[in-house]
DNA sequence: TTCTGTTTTGAAATCGCTTTCAACAAGTTA
DNA sequence: TAACTTGTTGAAAGCGATTTCAAAACAGAA
């Protein structure tokens, strides 16, 4: 295996099995039927050579690249990450394979990145949030398989894969009501963080609307915005805390703020859950192992990720796809209490 | 550009600028003089039907794939999407584009991803950390370039880009020495995680070694194995103490583990760092705004990443490489204090 | 045994680009 | 002005597969 000094070309397999590189050819791709005797010949001969097709000259001839394009925003974002693995997972055993681009939370980036995977000739794409206008994504869904991952486009409906976040953030803000809280802050994204916007903003949704429902005024003094890192958890409650209305309940868009915020707490003596409960979003790896542990709402990554790999090939074999909604699980853990 | 309905070819673009094929070729890679006239009309063919060379066709035709192959162990990894994103920015503004594998922490799934690799002939290969033996490396480097991260090679020195594990491990140890404690745990990672086998053992090394310039004999009872996750962190703390071997210090080998460990000592209520001092190491994303902040050791995932394209990109040029080796620094903050 | 309908098979065209080679043009030198 | 460089060009030969087309081989039916 270690010893590939030159390549093998189909030629040489043909020689060697004594037949033509079109039989060798009809013998890898199983195309049309081959004699058994000849058929034998030429897996024996590629077996001897260890012949390995050359890809690119497969794609030129095939006009397929059995690539799969997968634009994310960033590796390192444990919830895109978990999406990744699962796209992995499911294009596991096929002929297919992922290529990655990451956009970088910027539109422009992510612009070059699809670009540069369409110019790889990819036979689908698998795209994960981000920002690109809908009429774009349209463009290229009507020339070739694509499907949106974590973020939902009303004219590709059929296309998207998401979790329903509107529900996410009903469900956790109604969890913290359930338990007596009605003070209850939403640590949110602002409008800068565009790539993430529209899911978030459904979070918020569902919080207001879940206030609503018990009859509480939504009160703005306790909606604070961050970036969605850490550190702006952290600045989101000393503000809240500067603003000096008081709460019982923080629920965060994101387990990253949500980690920030109960530093902040901590720092000021605020115990958690005892003071103040906190739930995040996302069930990122060290939420349940935080102190206390993290109650948040667990997204399906994987999960999405694998039936996206699904339905990309499906698509590729012309069977259409349909919208795929998920929903986040609550996982119940320590950071919440019943409001005294 | 939305608007592309048939592909364009070299030859359209021939047409268009009343130039030969091979004009516009060396026009688009500037490999030979071409008349400033021939070349302000290919260009401006070029623009105005928006060609996009046929990335097959070209890799055929010049045996290069501009494609550098990445192995990794695993998305969602903090250590290694850290490279990752170092590698991304690295290539950069070349032509080169990096094509990911992951070998999910296991030999067989490595070298078929590796295999998959150069089965679509990137020009070039990265591998972070793993397990492939080293005869292997060296039959790959042998006829392509190759850069090993986050590894240590002795017969591919000059290859590989990675931290001073031992170093760091003393530098852990001592650190905690340094405030008074004697009994100094070590949570390490049992042989069958030989994905990063040698990393962790080099740090358990300098913990052995900082141990022994401080005359303090190493005892087998402060030294517990786990398998880097944070699950692992909870039962290393939970067997420690049922040993009954007494503690003031925990130098975990990685983050993970040291959240976990955390946790249990919390459920304890043993309070870090008034009881126990902890120390990490990775220095993921979350380690700062866990309560107490942990400190830990980090290593410079990105700037790793960044030195592999460097590498790489030299090699591929016919530079000579060179053996790089970073040391992680220590992030101090609030989970060591002074044994009193 | 001859004829017709399937399978198997190989020759050759094709995919879209790069690159060698030789021709030609232009510029230098003698 | 002849002889030589040097610099630009296009024709044509690859690169290594796939796939069309038509011939060849083999059936089964008459």
């Amino acid at each position: 295996m270690t010893t590939e000094t030159r390549k093998i070309t189909i030629q040489e397999i043909a020689d060697r099995a004594q037949v033509s590189p079109s039989t060798v050819s009809r013998v890898l791709r199983g195309t049309t039927g081959v004699s058994h005797n000849k058929y034998q010949a030429v897996m024996d001969a590629v077996v001897e050579l260890d012949y390995r097709p050359n890809i690119f000259a497969q794609s030129l001839a095939s006009g397929q690249s059995m690539t799969i394009g997968v634009l994310t925003q960033n590796f390192g974002s444990p919830f895109y990450d978990g999406i990744l693995r699962g796209i992995l997972e499911g294009l596991e055993g096929t002929n297919y394979w992922p290529l990655f681009a990451d956009g970088r939370w910027q539109l422009e980036n992510e612009k070059r990145a699809l670009n540069m995977l369409l110019d790889r000739q990819v036979d689908g794409v698998i795209i994960l949030g981000g920002q690109i206008p809908e009429a774009e994504l349209c463009a290229i869904a009507a020339e070739r398989p694509l499907i949106v991952v974590a973020r939902e486009l009303k004219t590709l409906a059929q296309r998207c894969i998401y979790v329903d976040n509107y529900k996410a953030g009903y469900r956790a803000t109604n969890y913290l009501l359930e338990r007596g809280h009605r003070d209850i802050v939403h640590i949110t994204a602002d409008m800068n963080y565009s790539a993430v916007v529209d899911d978030v903003h459904s979070r918020y949704r569902g919080y207001v609307q879940a206030l609503l429902d018990a009859d509480i005024e939504p009160d703005p003094r306790l909606v604070v915005e961050g970036n969605l890192q850490q550190q702006s958890g952290v600045l989101a409650v000393e503000m809240l805390l500067a603003r000096g209305r008081t709460f019982s309940a923080i629920f965060s868009a994101n387990d990253q703020m949500a980690f920030g915020a109960s530093l902040a707490l901590y720092r000021r003596g605020i115990r958690v859950p005892d003071e103040v409960s906190l739930v995040g979003f996302d069930d990122e790896a060290s939420a349940a192992y935080m102190i206390p542990p993290l109650t948040t709402l667990r997204q399906p990554a994987v999960e999405m990720g694998q039936e996206a790999a699904k339905a990309i090939l499906g698509l590729l074999k012309g069977n259409p796809p349909e919208e795929i909604v998920f929903e986040a699980e609550l996982m119940i853990r320590e950071s919440v209490v019943r409001h005294r």
